[in-house]
DNA sequence: TCGTCACTGGAAACCGTTTTCCTTCACGAT
DNA sequence: ATCGTGAAGGAAAACGGTTTCCAGTGACGA
């Protein structure tokens, strides 16, 4: 593999003259920099990673750090993998990825990555209202940024769709279209548990759209298990008085919903009607679902910037540490489908 | 953050000392070890990453390159990365993700990776019958362990699921269960298009099926266009003799597959029955598909062990451009649900 | 008594960059 | 003629580890 040697032997210039003219902090002569140039092309030099970040404290890398969900993989994952790698690519970082290892430890992989400096800054998924990985980063003086609204929101810089106002509004569709029993299904109760931010703050939206929209919603916890799902949909709808329509936090669970709900001989939107409120990938036999979706790649974008800024923060002594951490609270946008109906 | 030397000097030792004992590549006596292993412990120590590698040329990082479907985000993408950020902890490393950039240039990323030695090797996905991506890496001599099986089986290490063993097993359920007419379902046609392996060895395992087991196997391409999808779907179930079975290489569009027959009043397994092939994520209303799983975990932990070994093998000189490279193909394991039933 | 070994552990070279100093040269002002 | 100034680029010192030497100490057989 060719060096910086080389290729200032090649151009017959010193080393450090070819660093400068990669790295464009200095100005150099038309013909020399063409020289180098030339060198470099001709033997395809790319500088070594780890001597650079080993000099100049910068690796280019934003460390990924991904939550398995109770059910293990979570399905959101992948899409903000690819997201979150499309956007560091244009501002010049690679994404490595940290998940945490089988069950239990979930910061160790992330401790270990920011202490030995493979990354320059860590972007936070899953993050819980009281996340402890902030606490965490923040006492290694390591920068993040993070997906999800935590309750302090000037502990870190974060984007996040506003999830309490989605939920907000997918009950106001469903109670514009006339109906007064709303079944909202959050997400499942682990991430309920745990405190998860869209957890928590869809279920708030809830709780308000039925303060504030004179309606009666009933908040039901989804389940990793589909069967005990199935349970808990069929418990309400056995009731006496049954939802007439659906608010779903849960949407990888819509195809089985679907199913589940037809051969109890109840169609959507005939019998009733449905919103859904997240990552919302595949089709579905061509019904069009009445929806909020997640933007991820703008998400991805947001988060990328915010990463990008805290890493510049953090080497400039002056801008470190300020008062309120910066963050971009994204609205909800309704995608209008076909699975609303009004209400008999 | 805490450098070698700080431990030293709070072990009362010197650096290499260590060097050593972390790496335990030379008998330390016990006390000197315990005196440095506190001394780690105390101020939390992990030796930087980039001084590391620029040093011994590891860095104890793989890179998964990823393709883009032709629909952009690959569903099965997801399940990998999860799995092989599972997988390679388990051997002390942490995975790089290279996505090529929007669209074109898909070796680029990988290339750059390469050459400035972000990574020890490289992890391929969707992997094409040529790929020029294993010759690029080659020319580098980069070590490279693929997710596929390619044209040339001794051209780098590999790890499949056989997908042609497989498209048989998926016929061959149908036709032991007296079906004569079986619509095969292969992948998207973008991915029959670039020849990736699972398409091409999909599709040549139903050929196999016709000729050899006297059924009448139609390969139907699917496409990213769910609408697309259902017109050819239409053409078939329209025509004078319809396919009384579905095998399915696309298992992404099954719930979609499902309502959209389901619209034709057509039933599973009652007027249709279905075998599908491939990553089966979620649960589609307590519907037990007969299926063949894609064991994203085992191939996760095989191409692993072919990348920490390729890695070991370019170090040593003497093993290193051995003949052929070691491979593992792994064999169809059929899951028995409820949607094959006798034909009528 | 002396050379030889085994066993520990330290000193120092080295990996490939970036960055801080310096040197050189040309040119205009004093 | 001397000096100050600015432009261009080179020499060398880090950065933080790993690894190759080398040194000191007892033990042991000749």
């Amino acid at each position: 593999m060719a060096t910086i040697k080389d290729v200032a032997q090649a151009a017959g210039v010193a080393p450090s003259t070819v660093s400068y003219v990669l790295s464009g902090s200095r100005k150099i002569s038309a013909e020399t920099r063409a020289a180098v140039q030339a060198a470099v092309d001709e033997l395809g030099y790319h500088p070594n990673a780890g001597a650079r970040s080993l000099r100049s404290t910068r690796t280019d890398v934003l460390a990924l750090a991904l939550p398995l969900s109770g059910t293990g993989y979570l399905p959101v994952g992948g899409r903000f993998m690819y997201g979150l790698s499309e956007a560091a690519g244009k501002h010049g970082y690679l994404v490595l990825l940290v998940t945490p290892p089988g069950s239990g430890d979930a910061g160790a992989g992330l401790e270990r990555a920011a202490r030995s400096r493979f990354a320059d800054a860590a972007v936070l998924m899953g993050v819980e209202m009281e996340d402890p990985r902030v606490a965490a980063m923040r006492a290694l003086d390591f920068p993040v940024a993070l997906i999800g609204h935590p309750a302090d929101e000037s502990a870190a810089p974060w984007t996040d769709l506003d999830w309490e106002e989605s939920a907000l509004a997918s009950v106001r569709a469903l109670r514009d279209a006339g109906h007064r029993r709303v079944l909202y299904l959050a997400t499942v109760e682990e991430d309920v548990g745990t405190g998860r931010t869209y957890s928590v703050r869809g279920i708030r939206g809830a709780a308000r759209a039925a303060a504030e929209l004179a309606a009666h919603v009933d908040v039901c916890h989804s389940s990793g298990d589909p069967a005990e799902l199935y349970r808990r949909l069929d418990a309400r709808f056995d009731s006496a008085d049954p939802p007439t329509a659906l608010a779903v936090q849960h949407p990888a669970a819509i195809p089985g919903i679907l199913r589940h709900l037809a051969a109890r001989g109840v169609q959507v939107p005939r019998d009733v009607s449905l919103v859904a409120v997240g990552s919302f990938p595949e089709d579905l036999g061509g019904l069009d679902v009445t929806r909020i979706e997640l933007p991820v790649a703008e998400m991805s974008a947001a988060v990328t910037r915010l990463a990008a800024e805290a890493v510049e923060a953090a080497g400039d002594p002056g801008r470190a540490g300020g008062d309120s951490a910066p963050h971009r609270l994204i609205p909800p946008r309704m995608i209008r489908g076909s699975t609303v109906a009004p209400a008999p």
